[in-house]
DNA sequence: GCAGTAATTAATCAAGTGTATAATTTCAGA
DNA sequence: TCTGAAATTATACACTTGATTAATTACTGC
């Protein structure tokens, strides 16, 4: 009986894996099944190696889950590009609704994890986090948005608008993912794009594509 | 050692006792807190009982999420009340943000089971039905409410802003609930409203109490 | 090429899980 | 009051879980 070869990998990679093979454990068999023998299979490695690159099974978790949002918001983020204010925001719009970020997959996972932030109190640090990075996104892009059209808000009011829109982007991103309904990709982006200017009283017709 | 008293309850009784100590289990422990032993310390019997009234744990589970969505959506559906179709819409909306529907244990039980809907048939049956109740409702009150004002919309057109709505307020619904953000339950029901109002492109300021 | 060190495996442990079943108790009906 | 049946408890079992540790392997620096 020969024991199996292996090769060393750095600590980067090994985290990286590990993290991986978790988020994909939780997206195909839930949080639950996300068992530390599960994630070292897949990972391709003995379930006690991950001990030595979190410290329990809880760590994993939290990394896991820190980096998946924060790799979330940055895709959603590098939809803006980098051209003027309303067509960062309808980048960020439609980067929102469409794939890889609305995704039953992603939403999947972000499901699992937003599960346990009411009784885990490392957990709810990672989402209180990621969700303020986002509205923050979102607020300053409004705030730019209004001052190009002329029409610059008090912060009170910018932060109603963000509040509102950061509502309607989480919504229909889990309906668009979750729903067994049928959204073509293209009404998606159009129905959240003019939600987006309805409500903001701003024009986005020129982002529609 | 003598053996603890009990009395004998209708089937009724249990199943309902049980599925209450299963939601209690899963709002403070979550899901994986949510084991057969909790839930009958807490329901006021042993393990053993809960095999006589559900089949299984997996049984328990989707019976509890199931009692769970469709209690939530009667209250929200209680905030109606029985007036014109605006007033209706708008308590719908006021229940959706405000206690006891908009409610940290509330949105912690829905992520949790949320979470194993893309892992478990049964959940995403429970999960779909649940969906498609509040989305009709919503689709109907919205109807009725472009009638009440005089302009009567397409089916499509119904259906479209039904789709928006429904996402803001889940959105506005998780963001109030598990946002460490003070919002006051006024400043809450007042956004809702006018952003409703704004998007439909109707008057809902009568009903902002 | 070789030794030493660190990474990785393999094997094991105690605790907790869902489930099964026999022993007991409650209670309705005669 | 008493008996039979149904509900409930108590106990145990097989399995999975996260964690621990010693043995082995791969690679780095000399």
């Amino acid at each position: 009986m020969t024991r199996r070869t292996f090769h060393r990998e750095s600590e980067a990679v090994r985290q990286h894996d590990l993290i991986a093979a978790t988020l994909d454990s939780v997206a195909e068999l839930g949080l639950a099944g996300a068992t530390v023998r599960e994630v070292a299979n897949r990972a391709g490695v003995t379930p006690g190696l991950i001990r030595r690159y979190f410290d329990n099974k809880e760590r994993l978790v939290a990394a896991a889950y820190k980096t998946f949002i924060s790799d979330l918001i940055a895709t959603a983020a590098a939809g803006c590009g980098t051209g003027s204010a309303r067509s960062r925001l309808a980048g960020l719009i439609r980067a929102s609704v469409t794939q890889p970020v609305a995704d039953g997959r992603t939403v999947s996972i972000w499901a699992a994890f937003i599960g346990t932030v009411n009784s885990d109190p490392v957990m709810a640090d990672v989402h209180r986090d990621g969700y303020q990075a986002f509205r923050d996104l979102i607020e300053q892009l409004v705030a730019e948005c209004l001052e190009e059209c002329g029409r610059p808000a008090p912060s009170q009011t910018v932060r109603r608008h963000a509040i509102v829109l950061n509502a309607l982007l989480d919504g229909l991103w889990i309906e668009i993912s979750m729903g067994g309904d049928d959204f073509s990709s293209l009404d998606v982006v159009r129905i959240a794009l003019d939600s987006t200017a309805t409500l903001l009283g701003i024009d986005l017709a020129d982002y529609r594509e």
